[in-house]
RNA sequence: GCUCUCAUCGUCUAGCGGCCUAGGACGACAGGUUCUCAACCUGUAAAUCGCGGGUUCGAAUCCCGCUGAGAGCACCA
């Protein structure tokens, strides 16, 4: 049985899209092959707890459609998935790992570790714990009343090898890792202790996560060792960068979920598009399903190379999916958006109407807004100075008023007229009369927004110009 | 510093020893269409497959070295 599962920490606002290409392999291998995918909140680390960040990982994981069988939100037969849940659970484990002589209990204080650091620095060494209290052979009776940790034992030159389904053998040696702390002095696990407890008892499979895992892959091998578990199978993803190829970074990026869904980027483009990072279609589709993802996806074609996350990609995948979906789908799309993330209860109606003008045009759903503001509100500026046109506008006022059926087509013919009559040059006036009723140089086609205004609209607009 | 990983157009990638004078997508550029912007169509530029050695009749593909880039070395995950 395949079991896979994410692990994310709510330490940020939402979920990292780099999370969300790890869930999607996650869930893709698992569906695949008909096992069942967990969500574990990892939240041992107090101090970076975000409040409401577990709301909002479950949240935007449903939306993108990556559907947890076992998760906090809807539990399971291996719970509680929430690490603060499951301390005692760790502790008994950490206790057990000194008793068998695996591990050890330490009572260094922070500025002796500092300071042995601080040393080993000056005299060049790695910085690594000095083994201080490996050899007092400490019982519980002797800490209990104390500040302590649990360390790991870590034997001297052994060779670790991981075997990587992404990148082949891995080898290590035990020489270059540090004792692991795996019990903190406030009784809470560290990540290394609690993971491999975790994905052993509640069954994972296949471990697969970032590549910035693998160095830490040694240490959790021991660990499984120590307690005498099966390994599960492990998996380093390729890691997802900025544009200077450092590691994909709040400070240099919009990293989370919620920017891209904020934006107008929908749900389903942001899962098509990650999948495409670090992997490729078997018939170098661009575009496809989250079921079709599934169907074709394999462990072993992902590469190993680290993509850089490109958002101008996004977009034009995004303008994509906007104009090739049903216009009905789009217009509850905007609706809920709007609603959604600018608390705009955009009227129906007009949505309807105006959305075939600019499907085409759209790449993020904000750009609606963008293009049909002034269908709602009238222009509160121009983009460009209209000051001195006021006898031609007098002119199109005119013109436009004298029109009886206020179509697109009369629109047209009417002001082609009046271009003739007056021998005008036909781009720079269309030009004046689109910012004249938009405000803007760019908008959708004129005369079919001026019929969707309508006539006394349209009048009202130009009037206030003349 | 130490350990590990990676290396094909600007970006995402195809490629698993001959089909490669290296293919696709985004982006860029040019043209067509057009009252703007898009969309759409046509076309162009863009990787001496990081460099140097091997192996082989034959290498982007296998091996070694170098270089470059990245990650990890916490009582953070």
């Amino acid at each position: 049985m395949i079991r896979t599962r994410i692990a994310p920490s709510p330490t940020g606002q939402d979920l990292h899209v780099g999370s969300i290409a790890t869930a999607l392999v996650n869930f893709a291998w698992a569906k695949k092959h008909n096992g069942q995918f967990v969500v574990r909140i990892e939240d041992t680390d107090r101090t970076r707890y975000v409040e409401g960040a577990e709301e909002r990982i479950l949240n935007t994981l449903e939306l993108v459609g990556i559907i947890p069988d076992e998760s906090p939100r809807v539990g399971g037969p291996y719970g509680p998935y929430r690490q603060s849940d499951r301390i005692e659970i760790y502790q008994r484990y950490a206790h057990e790992l000194v008793k068998k002589g695996a591990a050890y209990y330490c009572t260094c204080s922070k500025e002796r570790l500092d300071e042995v650091r601080k040393k080993q620095m000056l005299e060049k060494k790695p910085p690594r714990y000095d083994r201080h209290c490996r050899s007092l052979d400490l019982k519980y009776e002797d800490v209990k009343d104390k500040s302590f940790v649990v360390r790991l034992k870590i034997p001297d030159n052994q060779e670790i090898v991981v075997h990587d389904l992404i990148r082949g053998d891995v080898k290590f040696n035990t020489n270059d890792i540090d004792d692991q702390v795996l019990l903190k002095s406030d009784g809470y696990p560290t990540y290394h202790l609690a993971v491999v407890i975790d994905d052993h008892l509640m069954k994972i499979s296949h471990v697969i996560r970032a590549e910035e895992w693998l160095p830490s892959t040694p240490k959790h091998i021991l660990l499984y060792q120590a307690f005498g578990w099966d390994l599960p199978q492990f998996a380093h993803l390729p890691l997802l960068r900025n544009p200077d190829r450092s590691k994909l970074s709040k400070r240099k990026n919009p990293v989370w979920a919620s920017w891209y869904l904020e934006q107008g980027f929908l749900p389903e483009v942001l899962v098509n598009y990650l999948a495409l990072m670090g992997w490729s279609h078997p018939e170098q589709k661009e575009i496809f399903s989250l079921d079709e993802y599934i169907k074709v996806f394999d462990l072993k074609d992902i590469q190993k190379t680290a993509p850089i996350f490109d958002p101008v990609k996004l977009e034009w995948m995004n303008g994509e999916y906007v104009r090739n979906s049903q216009r009905s789908k789009v217009k509850s799309q905007i609706l809920e958006y709007y609603k959604k993330y600018h608390n705009k209860d955009l009227p129906e109606e007009m949505v309807e109407k105006t959305l075939p003008l600019v499907q085409e045009r759209i790449k993020k759903l904000a750009d609606y807004w963008e293009y049909c503001q002034f269908f709602y509100e009238r222009p509160k500026s121009y983009e460009v100075d209209l000051k001195d046109k006021k006898e031609l506008f007098k002119k199109i006022y005119q013109r436009l008023k004298k029109i009886n059926e206020f179509n697109a087509f009369k629109i047209g013919e009417e002001m082609m007229q009046l271009v003739k009559e007056e021998n005008l040059k036909t781009g720079k006036f269309f030009m004046d009369l689109r910012v004249a009723i938009t405000g803007k140089k760019i908008s959708p086609p004129l005369n079919e927004s001026m019929e969707i205004l309508g006539k006394g609209e349209c009048l009202e607009r130009i009037k206030t110009l003349i």
